[in-house]
DNA sequence: TACATTTTGAGAATGATTCTCAATATTTTC
DNA sequence: GAAAATATTGAGAATCATTCTCAAAATGTA
């Protein structure tokens, strides 16, 4: 049993929960891809294989799985929550490209450490964050820069 | 005539749009408050003084203030996007309270010298960020505390 | 295995946001 | 400044992500 359903299978019965096929087979799809998937993408995923899953099933799974600790919605876009699995994971920035749309990951080390330091001086406890940086990839900085010349 | 409707007229006129007086109450409205709010809300408030603005024109007219640089939409909770004006003012954190959902901003400006650095060792170019950090209110943990020694 | 409890799929319902369109307001032209 | 050209508006319909309802099915437990 990996790790990420041990953590599941824990906080399900510590919750009175039961571990369904549904459920997990939305766990292992969460944790296949490595992208910031919607449900609806998810859904197709599962689809492919095992017709009978149900959308609203997944809805109701997201949150669980949030509880758990094993993903986060770490991005809204197209106007669609997106989820990335976290269990295992380092938490990290995020960098838009306004243009193309793309999704840099760059880590969030030090930043963790310092937001610990500016909440405390505030009394606040420190759980956890969300940073979404925008701007221009390598390639759409460059590309607009040579329409702007022309 | 504010700075704010200075730039709002600039920017209009740039782009061949008309300055209406619909317009003009939606700017007014956003820079009264002070607080993070959503269109419905806003729609509430100039509704008082005006019953024939319609919500579909306050949200037509949003995108438009964004473009403008002069409102963000910088939060996103009980499943409606929530707008705070910038212009004029310093981009900052949020703190939410997983507790009471009470919001505290803190200063930013050392996370976007941070983040000017990260996003340039990526050859990215830099032009906002969205940082919101989830935890306990220092009422709220001390709350929380209690009960727990109970 | 039988019971009590939880979950599921399907489809309906909800609610924020967007779209349509005919009527109206704003800007531009002469 | 009036008419022409263009953009905007309010109202309500339409969309679409997400949530809810409920009877049937699955799961954990004794
Ligand atoms: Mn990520
Ligand atoms: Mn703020
Ligand atoms: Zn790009
Ligand atoms: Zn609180």
């Amino acid at each position: 049993m990996k790790d990420y359903e041990k953590r599941f299978v824990r906080y399900l019965s510590e919750n009175s929960l039961k571990l369904t096929r549904t459920r997990r087979l939305i766990l292992d799809a969460v944790f296949k891809t490595h992208d910031h998937v919607d449900v609806d993408t998810l859904y197709n995923m599962i689809k492919a294989d095992h017709s009978d899953v149900s959308l609203a099933t997944i809805y109701r799974t997201m949150p669980l799985l949030v509880e758990a600790g094993l993903i986060k919605q770490s991005l809204r876009y197209q106007s669609k929550d997106h989820y990335e699995h976290v269990f295992g994971h380092r938490n990290h920035i995020h960098l838009l490209c306004e243009n193309c749309g793309k999704i840099i990951e760059i880590s969030g080390r030090h930043l963790e450490e310092f937001l610990k330091n500016e909440t405390q001086k505030h009394s606040f406890e420190f759980i956890d964050y969300t940073l979404n940086v925008t701007g221009l990839c390598h390639k759409c900085r460059k590309a607009l820069n040579r329409k702007i010349k022309r």
